[in-house]
DNA sequence: CGGGGTGATGTTGTGCACAACATCATTCTC
DNA sequence: GAGAATGATGTTGTGCACAACATCACCCCG
């Protein structure tokens, strides 16, 4: 009962939990990519239990997907799949005024302030992983925006659903990544701008727009 | 490779999964029970091994908690956490129209016009389980409503979280179970005309209409 | 008589060995 | 030479023994 160096099983598993989810998100686990339980539990230090109580919850969210004898597989999605959870997520921002908008605090500007700077800095020297996490930072911190706790979480459980797959199309050079870059900078300095004002459902309206048109460009690209 | 005799891993998983999720929404197991690991494993001729996945992907859901060195509890929710469910849950439910509604099949007008009978005959014995199962059963056929998966799957969660706790209260008799299959009755008649006349928008405003009512009633209740 | 320590007991968490299963290369047969 | 049987190999699934932990009753000490 010294401090907090003691780390229990349930603090094992979301720091688990919260790492494969990470890697899945920024694509360093692509869609389709095997998962070795084995090489897994190595890295982490624990037995494949543990671990498989982890995949199993990713599995829960729509992440993984295992199938006995031949391995666990990162969740891919058509384009029609695709398209009905971006419809979603659509709705799912507009309802975001409607339940319990919250207005953001000084650290969540100063974190959408902090996000400014290496945003502008990546365009000299575009990198997918890095705007990966970027866009991800961004949008944790706009969860913070939504008071309502059940639609905070089916909020972010869409997001990983659907940005990966987006992030892939980037990956592959399917979408201009110096151009997203761009876009992004500007939905961010947008957004800012609302927030300043204190006006969340323009926030909320912005980000809607942006998230139709991402959706338009993974489209067409 | 017989016939359908031979059951899989997955199977197994879903079946359990499955009938523990039934029990804890019939109140089988209520709000704050605790669980036995091992008389489950026992009663369902397992060992606690695949067990364990079917209680974690429960608690992915929330449906359960666990605690090590203390137990399993079934989840429970207070007035304003079930309010902010029940509010995102209306708001769903004005979603079903806007993203792919759509018309029943037979099959579907068939099972709530089967539901009508054993309804009418539960108002003579009133008995809170079955009225749980009655209700449970309507709720999936109205599923199949909802053309959008993700928020199919979203719906179907949020059914899960609210209605084991609004249950709860009939239950108690903090509402009264007479008046609550009148007017469940009464919503399957609507329910129906509505879609005999293929007006899935209808459908969807009566549900609303009744899910707003139903907390109102466990509210004052 | 009161309070804290301490062990018994029961729970979930972990590690490991093996079973069930799928896949692929190999070999045997025709 | 082609195709089917078969074994090797690697994967996830299962069972079991034990560790870690929380709780409570009990006892010892003051």
């Amino acid at each position: 009962m010294d401090d907090a160096h003691e780390i229990s099983a349930r603090d094992r598993f979301e720091r688990l939990h919260r790492e494969i989810r990470t890697r899945i998100c920024l694509l360093d686990y692509a869609p389709g990519t095997r998962l070795s339980e084995a090489d897994l539990a190595a890295e982490f230090g624990v037995s494949r239990t543990p671990l498989r109580r982890v995949l199993a919850r990713l599995e829960g969210e729509g992440l993984l997907h295992s199938v006995q004898g031949v391995g666990t597989f990162v969740t891919d999605a058509g384009i029609e799949a695709l398209e009905q959870t971006y419809r979603l997520r659509l709705e799912l921002a507009g309802l975001v005024v409607r339940l319990d908008p919250v207005m953001p605090d000084a650290a969540t500007l100063a974190g959408l302030e902090a996000l400014a700077g290496p945003t502008r800095r990546l365009r000299e020297a575009p990198d997918p992983r890095a705007f990966a996490a970027l866009n991800m930072e961004f949008f944790h911190l706009m969860l913070g925006l939504i008071g309502n706790e059940p639609l905070r979480e089916v909020t972010e459980r869409m997001y990983f659903q659907t940005t990966r797959i987006w992030l892939k199309s980037v990956f592959v050079s399917r979408i201009d990544l110096r151009h997203e870059l761009q876009i992004f900078e500007r939905e961010i300095g947008e957004t800012l701008d609302a927030l300043r004002l204190g006006d969340v459902q323009a926030a909320a309206l912005i980000q809607r727009a942006h998230l139709s048109m991402s959706f338009q460009r993974l489209r067409d690209g």
